[in-house]
DNA sequence: GCTCTGCGCAGAGGA
């Protein structure tokens, strides 16, 4: 039996003297029940009194396979030889963390805070695993090299190498690796699995096996590795992976085997007689609760975000390849570092800038975690009004495809809603994502049909999101990058020291609007940075390609960069407009839009070739995100124009700026804000901060191209100080009536207006209003009745649940939700705002976002809702006024 | 109690 809760208090370790002799242990009390039991005792014996050492009164800790005793009429309970112990068991703490851990605190941090660089080491092994995977899948050996090499073209131009030289070296690791797997006791009565996905829910660990033989791990390393004896932290890796695969101490497979890949020409040389590169090793109990214990460390200093100083462990600095980094960190935020400090301390601000924002992200590392507790916390029942798994598919079949990869698809039996989208990171299994067989998948399709791809087949019955720590580990990377290698110069202005600087005349790039015009202007000859304030229908992309196109003539390099891939591919849009195309789209194939592939840098074929195609771009266009990327880290640009601003975390924004000597930032701040998962500093975005400290560095465009008075009049008014006026009066003057074919007069009363609203008498069920989804529908009809096409009606909802209902009404209507809607328009818009009653649930969360709804329009608006609920907030009690005034 | 996008997944290694 386990116990799990939150500590209540954790006692000092002390000696005792038992029957057999002295013993350490240490009394913990917990509350179980998720916290809402009466505290229980638990003894701690032996080596766990370490992990006692590190608890605090609140973390969570589970003991597993404890055994229950009485003394003086109390329970108690005490660890036995099965028993593991784990703090804060939802922190899943990764493989790879495990190993750094125990090189050295220090390097665990280090690699956190700004990821592996591009090294040609990393490059080669990357490429011998992926080869090693095609051997365990029985692929011909050269043809598996030759296109390994390949697909790894960029990484490998980038780096200086030929594509000849890389395959010699990966043919002479596998050779290393046939050798051993023609190896008679390793022959065809093994069973292999590779590149496995392994969770642990109990020990709190995660992480993906190179291959698995005989249920026991194997891990290859492409290294060097001269000693007789397998590497202590490749030891380690390997137990972690033999604690995922069996999730009981006692059960785990007790051996696992290291393939040094390059030790046979080694081994020969010296004559040493052990021949083999594969080194088999016996994983005992104790080890297994060593590691358990190590992992144990790395989640208690999480939990408190202590900042590890190496004293933690037996490190040696003398050999560390990380030494100067860990020295100039430690030096930069003075911290406590076993090889000690390098440097001056940054200024106190920008170490409480840098503190403030990694425990912000760090707190969203958290929530991300908690994503994946939920793939297991839930029985497929419950799961079913989840959003986060597709469940009972009924499979359809599979089938082989290129690299030994598999195509599943299913039926759906449901039309329930969810959040997975094609191009996702999915778990596919056979029924439970943890418990029964699953896969990481690639989704492929998602109509009445669901197809994935996998590396190994299975019946598809249910599919799960899979959470991804990347971007939390970017924004950290990006944050690292902005304040302990950023440029002293920016770091001025950034932390108000200096304001920013402008030079050169004024130019003329746009002869009809002059707040564009003076935009440009800003971005050419801004020598910090440029903001460009661009509320609705302002032409702000426009502006933007107009800046890049004037940035490149004067002979800058520049990237061009967005929060999501559609701004991106809508920006080099506009850059094709304006006759520009010399642009080279960074992207996966599934975020880079159809018509835009053409620009989409391919990343395999001949390397000085591809890598000379990213080199000599003059214009790169990629996510933030992507900026983040180990390709695009090795590049610098003069100028960095970053569309969606608004829409950025502070350190999200710097994934670009820190790639630039300038930046100009293109947002409305009005609009929607970031996308957190947390509350804290990253909800406001770096633009609206530079704008409130700055305004003199920003421009607003002020006309706007989209929406009549009428339509634009509360938006205006609420968001903008009444400054955002249409461009010119036939904007101003837009009405239904004009569009071909539409006869207004045929629209019911209550829709005469080209602002109306409409109380249907809804009741809101959950996040639905069936009621207020007829009458949206009928409200559709209308206007279809009046000579409206379907194309140009749009209808937004808050929730998925009432954006299905309503779809299923209107199937040939745009529906969805504001977030989807950013960024484009429609001649008519219908807004359900779903709630009833009071209005204690926000219903479009941010007013923002309504700002966003409202301001899709072009000619007319109508407004659903419950006008009692509505009235309710004085915001919408206004918007409601707005409705009802005509004139306005 | 809601909404949402991104990330070549995670890990590849150097005395």
């Amino acid at each position: 039996m386990n116990v799990r809760g939150p500590v209540v208090e954790a006692r000092d370790a002390r000696t005792v003297e038992t029957s057999r002799g002295t013993s350490e242990l240490a009394e913990v009390l917990v509350r179980p029940e998720r916290g809402a039991g009466d505290p229980v005792q638990v003894t701690l014996w032996g080596k766990w009194t370490e992990t006692a050492d590190l608890l605090e009164a609140g973390m969570e800790l589970l003991v597993t396979d404890v055994e229950k005793g009485e003394f003086r009429g109390e329970t108690q309970y005490a660890t036995t030889g099965e028993s593991a112990v784990v703090v804060e068991p939802d922190f899943l703490v990764d493989v790879t963390d495990i190993r750094g851990w125990v090189q050295c605190p220090r390097i665990y941090y280090l690699n956190k805070l700004s990821g592996v660089p591009l090294k040609y080491p990393v490059v080669k092994g990357t490429v011998v695993h992926e080869v090693f995977d095609d051997l365990l899948r029985g692929r011909d050996l050269a043809q598996s090299i030759d296109e390994r090499v390949a697909e790894a073209a960029l990484d490998i131009g980038l780096l200086g190498e030929t594509a000849d030289a890389v395959a010699e070296d990966v043919r002479q690791n596998a050779a290393a690796i046939q050798g051993w797997l023609q190896q008679g006791a390793l022959g065809e009565t093994d069973s292999w699995r590779s590149e496995q996905t392994l969770l642990s829910e109990r020990f709190g660990i995660k992480g993906r096996a190179d291959a698995v033989r005989r249920g026991t791990p194997v891990e290859l390393k492409t290294g060097k590795n001269t000693s007789r004896d397998p590497r202590f932290q490749d030891k380690v890796q390997a137990a972690c992976y033999a604690l995922l695969l069996a999730d009981d101490v006692a059960e785990a497979p007790d051996t696992g085997t290291l393939l040094y890949t390059k030790n046979t020409a080694l081994d020969r040389s010296e004559a040493s007689g052990d021949l083999s590169p594969a080194k088999d090793f016996s994983i005992g109990p104790g080890f297994l609760q060593f590691v358990l214990r190590q992992r144990n460390e790395i989640a208690a200093a999480e939990y408190d975000l202590t900042v590890p100083t190496g004293y933690e462990a037996d490190a040696k600095c003398e050999y560390c390849f990380e030494q100067d980094t860990c020295m100039v960190v430690a030096g930069r935020l003075d911290q406590e570092s076993k090889a000690g400090q390098i440097g001056e301390p940054l200024p106190d601000e920008e170490r409480a800038y840098f503190e403030r924002f990694y425990r912000a992200i760090e707190a969203e590392r958290r929530e991300v975690h908690a994503e994946y507790r939920k793939l297991w916390e839930q029985s497929a029942a419950e799961r079913a009004d989840d959003d986060r798994a597709l469940i009972d598919l009924e499979p359809l079949g599979r089938e082989g495809v290129s690299g030994g990869r598999w195509r599943l698809s299913a039926r759906r039996t449901s039309d329930a809603v969810s959040k997975i989208r094609e191009g996702d990171r999915v778990l596919a299994s056979d029924g439970h994502p943890t418990r029964g067989t699953a896969e990481l998948a690639t989704v492929e399709s998602l109509g009445e049909e669901v197809v994935v791809v996998a590396d190994e087949p299975l019946d598809l019955r249910r599919v799960d999101v899979y959470p991804s720590e990347i971007g939390v580990d970017r924004r950290l990377s990006g944050l690292h990058d902005a304040v302990l290698r950023g440029d002293p110069d920016r770091k001025d202005v950034l932390f108000g020291r200096r304001d920013p600087a402008f030079d050169g005349d004024e130019r003329t790039y746009i002869d009809n609007n002059a707040a564009q015009n003076e935009a440009v202007n800003r971005a050419v000859t801004a020598e910090d940075f440029a903001l460009v304030h661009g509320p609705p229908g302002t032409g702000k992309t426009y502006t933007l390609a107009r800046t890049v196109r004037a940035l490149v003539e004067d002979g800058e390099r520049v990237l061009l960069s967005a929060f999501t891939n559609r701004a991106v591919d809508n920006a080099i849009e506009a850059l094709e407009e304006q006759g520009f195309t010399d642009v080279v789209r960074w992207g996966s194939e599934s975020g880079v839009r159809e018509d835009m592939q053409e620009y989409r840098l391919e990343r395999s074929g001949d390397p000085e070739e591809r890598a000379g195609a990213l080199r000599e771009a003059r214009v790169i266009a990629a996510t933030t995100a992507a900026c983040g990327s180990r390709a695009l880290k090795a590049q610098s640009f003069d100028v960095a124009v970053v569309d969606e601003a608004g829409q950025l975390t502070e350190p999200g924004t710097f994934l670009a700026a820190n790639l630039a000597d300038r930046f100009v930032l293109v947002g409305d701040h009005e609009q929607l804000p970031p996308v957190v998962r947390a509350e804290n500093d990253l909800q406001e975005s770096l633009f609206e901060r530079l704008i409130e400290t700055y305004p003199d560095a920003g421009v607003m465009l002020d006309r706007q191209y989209r929406m009549s008075q009428r339509v634009q009049y509360f938006s205006s008014r609420e968001f903008y100080d009444g400054a955002l006026r249409p461009a010119s009066g036939e904007v101003a003057a837009r009405r239904l009536a004009d569009l071909p074919g539409v006869d207004a007069d045929v629209l019911p009363p209550e829709l005469r207006d080209p602002v109306s609203f409409v109380d249907p008498d809804g009741t809101a069920t959950g996040n639905s209003n069936p009621a207020e989804a007829d009458r949206v529908a009928e409200i559709v009809a209308a206007y279809r009745e009046a000579g409206v096409d379907a194309d140009d009606i749009g209808v937004i909802a808050p929730f998925r649940a009432q954006v299905a209902e309503i779809s299923r009404r209107l199937p040939d209507v745009a529906v969805d939700t504001v977030d989807r809607f950013q960024g484009s328009a429609k001649e008519v818009i219908v807004v359900s705002f779903v709630a009833t009653g009071d209005l204690d649930s926000p219903i479009f969360e941010d007013h923002r976002r309504v700002n966003v709804a409202l301001t899709r329009a072009k000619r007319a608006l109508a407004l659903v809702g419950d006008e009692g609920a509505l009235r309710s907030v004085p915001f919408y009690e206004r918007m409601l006024e707005w409705a009802a005034r005509p004139e306005r």
